[in-house]
DNA sequence: TGCATATTATTTGTCGACAACAATTATGCA
DNA sequence: TGCATAATTGTTGTCGACAAATAATATGCA
């Protein structure tokens, strides 16, 4: 019983490691685990996942791939920071990709796409009835993200997946507290776009999400000019 | 004289080996050096560039996250293949990238935006004069890509340089025998979109953009039309 | 011969170790 | 003491080798 010992746990299929590590870092970071300017240990990690440094750097260059962290040459490597200077640009994609996935989801979905959907809005039903400000965040992403899927443009997909991620790391920084709720209005503005949608009003669609978006980034803007911890490396 | 032979030429900087393969692989496929389909394989990566499979391994991981290689888990690795079926797609991300960039340019350019643009202009009209498909091809996606960095928008320039990289792969498919050019129409439209953005007209920056931009696609599609090689792995 | 199984070969995924680079601390000299 | 230089430390980048997984080939049995 050398190396075949059951106790010996090196049972993770070959391959599986990478997807682990890429998936549960990313988590941390956009929930503000680790909150922006952490550093990023490779051997730390290494220690923590119980395997080498290779694997652990594949993950890591996959998200400095994607933004999520910053790589200093032969130096340090570190959560990326949220850039507050350029917000503005942020909410001009974010609005621009409300309005062309809903505009699309309306023209191309399928009668499926329309069960998943509605789905995710019981669910952010449910996080706003609860009362659940973390859980709204989540569910909300994932109600739009679900539109976009049916509008299928791996292109706008893809812009606007990562926009949802970066917002649920700015509204963390807020949200953490519990101290404040999304509007039920909101979720009556999603059946109004499940509404049109399903009618293949693509105009309509357009025009709601438009208003929908705007509602957003107005309450995220209300939430800065409130202030809040701040106290976070630039 | 073992390790510090000068002549062992390992005289190469720690770090920049990624990047080289990285570029260099980049560059053959969009070119189509490296057509769809076409297999990678590291340990020939590592003999060609002299260096271990450890840096090949990086910069593929990277080229992955771009999508423009897929990868086989425990298999082959090969060049992404072109997403025929949903051209529409692409072109409807374009038109759009085409639009908001230039329509953001003419809002928040600054003057020596214009000089780098207009420097873009000028090759493009050279290459146009010269009969230059493969140059018109490469100047004219620098054009617009200055366009968008004078917008401003991180979010839009970096879908926008996808978009006119995969454009740059699409064209290359029907412009390597250099039996068409361009019209010498984009050249006057470029004109009228600089002293649009020169003017802060953001309007009218939007309307010429979409005019310019259905113009290319209606090109593409007319290329597609008349059929070409396309004995290329879907 | 035809097919299932076993063997080999090829390629990817992972590992442990070493070297290079940068920051920090220690040392020496004025 | 003050500062330039040198050792030290910690972290990243690269390497060569091994192990796992799949595909290709060979073997054996009916």
């Amino acid at each position: 019983m050398t190396d075949t010992d059951p106790n010996s746990t090196p049972e993770r299929k070959r391959g599986s490691g990478v997807k682990m590590v890429y998936d549960l870092l990313r988590d941390e970071i956009l929930d503000l685990v680790l909150p922006p300017g952490s550093p990023i240990d490779e051997v730390q990690l290494a220690e923590r996942f119980k395997m080498s440094r290779t694997p652990i750097r594949e993950a890591l260059v996959r998200l400095a791939g994607e933004g999520l962290i910053d790589t200093l040459p032969n130096r340090s490597t570190m959560v990326a920071s949220i850039d507050f200077l350029n917000m503005h640009t942020f909410f001009d994609a974010l609005v621009l990709m409300y309005r062309v996935t809903t505009r699309l989801a309306a023209q191309y979905h399928r009668a499926e796409d329309l069960q998943v959907i509605r789905a995710h809005q019981a669910d952010f039903a449910a996080a706003v009835a609860a009362q659940d400000a973390l859980a709204m965040i989540a569910t909300n992403a994932a109600f739009h993200s679900a539109i976009a899927e049916a509008g299928r443009n791996a292109y706008f997909t893809g812009l606007f997946n990562r926009l949802l991620d970066e917002g649920r790391r700015i509204l963390r920084l807020y949200y953490q507290s519990y101290e404040d709720r999304l509007p039920q209005r909101f979720v009556d503005e999603h059946e109004d776009i499940i509404a049109v949608i399903a009618a293949r009003d693509s105009e309509a669609a357009d025009r709601l999400a438009t208003i929908h978006a705007e509602q957003i980034v107005q309450q995220i803007q209300k939430l800065f000019a409130r202030g809040g911890k701040l106290d976070i490396a630039l």
